[in-house]
DNA sequence: TGCCAGGCCGGGT
DNA sequence: ACCCGGCATGGC
């Protein structure tokens, strides 16, 4: 007998309590922080997003403003910090062309349509797509990342083989569509990642290793 | 002290 | 269609 997902949620939910997910002050901190935090610790995502603050960028438009070189001394503590600078320029530019740099207009257009036009921007993948319409947006598309996938894969839940759109349509296939959820879902995921499921996993505490399947983790 | 972190792109086979 | 290297700072 196999757990399902929505078991596994309720025991990571019992486990860890509410995350409270995505942590950022507005849309606009979400939605680079969703860039910023691309392979890289949320710490460092933090300075950067502090700095901008500090420095007033809190909006399409101020980015807007700055110079490239500014840019990237402000995101440098994030790491990758002239591919970052760039990919976040890329991202505001579309905004600001196409939305008017209204993050509420391009959220009101709908979940597909954005989602498409996100992933025509050069250094927007299908993780911060996903991310920048859940937890900026409250839009319900299921957000997939690497511990997602490795937590998943090592219960024997998915097909190791399995990728992006095969996980995400595992979720929203067997969950009812709820912002809430998805939001809660992809937070505790990763926080059971941080604590249980690195590169080499430590299940002896682990919450879901009672769910593990016969001979224990896979891979 | 190395290893790794909430990806994505571009170039080579 | 795949595979692989590049990108960079900071925490444990």
């Amino acid at each position: 007998m196999r757990a399902t997902l929505k078991e596994v949620y309720d025991r990571l939910l019992e486990s860890f309590g509410p995350q409270g997910w995505w942590p950022g002050e507005s849309p606009f901190e979400v939605l680079v922080g969703a860039v910023l935090v691309q392979n890289t610790s949320w710490k460092n995502v933090v300075k950067a997003i502090d700095n901008l603050r500090d420095a007033d960028v809190t909006s399409p438009q101020a980015v807007g403003d700055l110079a490239q070189e500014e840019l990237e001394e402000l995101v440098r503590p994030a790491g990758y910090f002239r591919l970052k600078a760039r990919r976040l320029r890329n991202l505001i530019e579309f905004i600001l062309r196409r939305y008017d740099g209204s993050l509420d207009a391009m959220f009101a257009a709908g979940l597909p349509v954005v989602r498409e036009q996100l992933l025509t921007v050069n250094g927007v993948g299908p993780e911060t797509a996903d991310s920048i319409l859940l937890y900026a947006g409250n839009l319900p598309t299921f957000v997939v990342d690497t511990y997602t996938h490795r937590v998943l894969s090592r219960h024997g839940w998915i097909d190791p083989e399995s990728d992006y759109h095969a996980v995400k349509d595992h979720f929203e296939q067997n969950l009812t569509t709820d912002v809430a959820l998805y939001n809660e879902y992809h937070a505790l995921l990763v926080r059971v990642g941080h604590h249980y499921c690195r590169k080499t996993p430590k299940c002896d505490e682990c919450p879901l290793v009672e769910m593990l399947p016969e001979g224990g983790v896979q891979g």
